[in-house]
RNA sequence: GGAGAGGUGGCCGAGAGGUCGAAGGCGCUUGACUCGAAAUCAAGUGUGGGUUUCACCCACCGUGGGUUCGAAUCCCACCCUCUCCGCCA
């Protein structure tokens, strides 16, 4: 959420970031509900003063006296009116509320213009593409062949974009999520959570998913609850209405969770293989860190990600979304994409987002500044340290060898039980 | 799921229609005492908002409604916690 009182300061400002996003935003609108809000605010305000003057006068007098009942009258006349204006206020701030929470976040300044992803900048790359001797097959090839995937019985038992694995690929991703959390743990100094998959709608609406995006995420309309659809909402949410101690800073977790996602308005893509699916499992790395820090902790937390592309030997390179790609809720994101053979692409792999204090306005996590003082926000983190089903995707195509069969990159062969290869 | 008890400041805990942002204690901070520490004494110690911003004012006793001139206190609904029973990995 943006702060109304920077908006009211310099709209113009605001609503030049939000265009760079190709958001035309016009703030004459939220002004006015925000200068009509100060004003029901005072007029309260003096309504209460009355109030409690005119009680005060109350106590000490005789209950039978006309001093009394004149008393009574006037706190009657007053108690009506702080609930009229009571009613316009809460009117008006669910209006103003209403609109604060579709706004996006401002891009950060160095990021990119461009409207689509076409603008992104690479960074930077890793590695070099593989060299085969052979066409390199899709994932969806080589797992047919090693009778990796059942799609047809993922559709018998649930529906279209779920996937069952079986044997190699779902011990693969168990030893995934082990290496990346061992690896972010131990290295990199995050601390394990395993946090509800199943979450409430202020959880939703603190990390930027509800309102706006409502229609993405699968509901348990009979609970309130949502299918997290990345393990940012719950971890992130653990420290919503909180005060955290200054010398807790950074903050560094990191889970492993499914995540689902309704994925509307994707009809038609990815529809074949593990890319896209309604369910699919990721370790996260989230971090909570000083205003001042952010921006530090942004880089260190895409090379944590990057680190575990590094150490499988995987090829990818890394971009700078531009201010019309970015998410509603971040401020600088680099996605990292890993290099798919089979496909002769690049696919995102991993996000890795800085929110500024977009997240932490709307959630309310502060932490206490140096020498006490007011709470101040937080800065918010997040990325994926990595999307597993697309890492098992990249190893199945990186290292398929010419039999079809699949070599284990080395650093995961000890995660699953020294096996060298899939045949 | 059923029955009962309860949700008050960082924590414990009083308050049971008006004098209550809320006693008392613990904790914490600062000062005094001390060679220093402990003990003791004194003062301070929540969050948000508004404004004419070294100050003043307003709100907040789980959440939302209601009764009343007036609600932490009475009524209703919901949420949560605890105990017992049932069920269950």
């Amino acid at each position: 959420m943006l702060d109304i009182r920077e908006i009211r300061q310099s709209p113009e400002r605001f609503r030049r970031a939000l265009a760079r996003r190709g958001q035309q935003t016009n703030f004459e609108e939220v002004i006015a509900i925000d200068a009509e809000r100060r004003a029901l605010i005072q007029r309260a305000d003096q309504l209460r003063q009355a109030k409690s003057e005119t009680e005060k006068g109350m106590r000490g007098a005789d209950k039978q006296s006309a001093e009394f009942t004149e008393f009574r009258d006037k706190m009657r006349q007053v108690a009506q009116e702080i609930k009229e204006v009571a009613a316009a206020q809460k009117e008006n701030e669910e209006r103003l509320r209403g609109i604060l929470l579709t706004l996006p976040n401002l891009p950060a300044e160095a990021i990119p213009d461009g409207a689509d992803e076409h603008a992104n900048v690479v960074l930077r790359t890793f590695g070099e593409k593989p060299q085969f001797d052979f066409e390199p097959k899709e994932h969806v090839e080589i797992g047919e062949r090693l009778g990796l995937f059942d799609f047809e019985r993922a559709v018998k038992i649930s529906r279209s974009r779920f996937t069952v694995s079986m044997g190699a690929a779902a011990h693969m991703e168990r030893a995934l999520m082990a290496f990346m959390l061992d690896m972010h743990t131990t290295a990199h100094g995050y601390t394990e959570v395993l946090p509800p998959f199943l979450v409430n709608a202020e959880s939703m609406e603190g990390t930027g998913q509800f309102p706006k995006f409502r229609e993405d995420a699968f509901e348990l309309e009979r609970d309130g609850l949502s299918l997290i659809p990345t393990a940012e909402v719950p971890v992130t949410n653990l420290h919503r209405d909180e005060i955290l101690e200054l010398a807790s800073l950074p903050v560094k977790y990191t889970a492993y969770t499914p995540c689902f996602r309704r994925e509307a308005g994707s009809y038609g893509r990815d529809t074949r293989g593990l890319i896209r699916q309604h369910q699919f499992q990721k370790v996260e790395l989230v971090q909570f860190t000083r205003p001042e820090d952010s921006e530090a902790a942004h880089e260190a937390l895409t090379g944590h990600a990057e680190a575990i592309l590094q150490a499988l030997g995987l090829h990818y390179r890394v971009v700078d979304l531009c201010a019309g790609d970015l998410g509603f809720s971040a401020q600088r994101t680099y996605d990292l994409e890993v290099w798919l053979p089979g496909q002769g692409a690049y696919r995102e792999i991993s996000s890795c987002s800085n929110f500024g204090d977009f997240q932490a306005r709307r959630a309310a996590i502060r932490y206490r500044p140096e020498g006490g003082g007011k709470p101040q926000l937080v800065h918010t983190l997040n990325g994926s340290g990595l999307a597993i089903g697309r890492t098992v995707v990249a190893i199945l195509e990186n290292y398929q060898q010419a039999d079809g069969g699949v070599l284990i990159p080395e650093a995961l062969q000890k995660y699953m039980g020294g096996m060298k290869i899939i045949s």
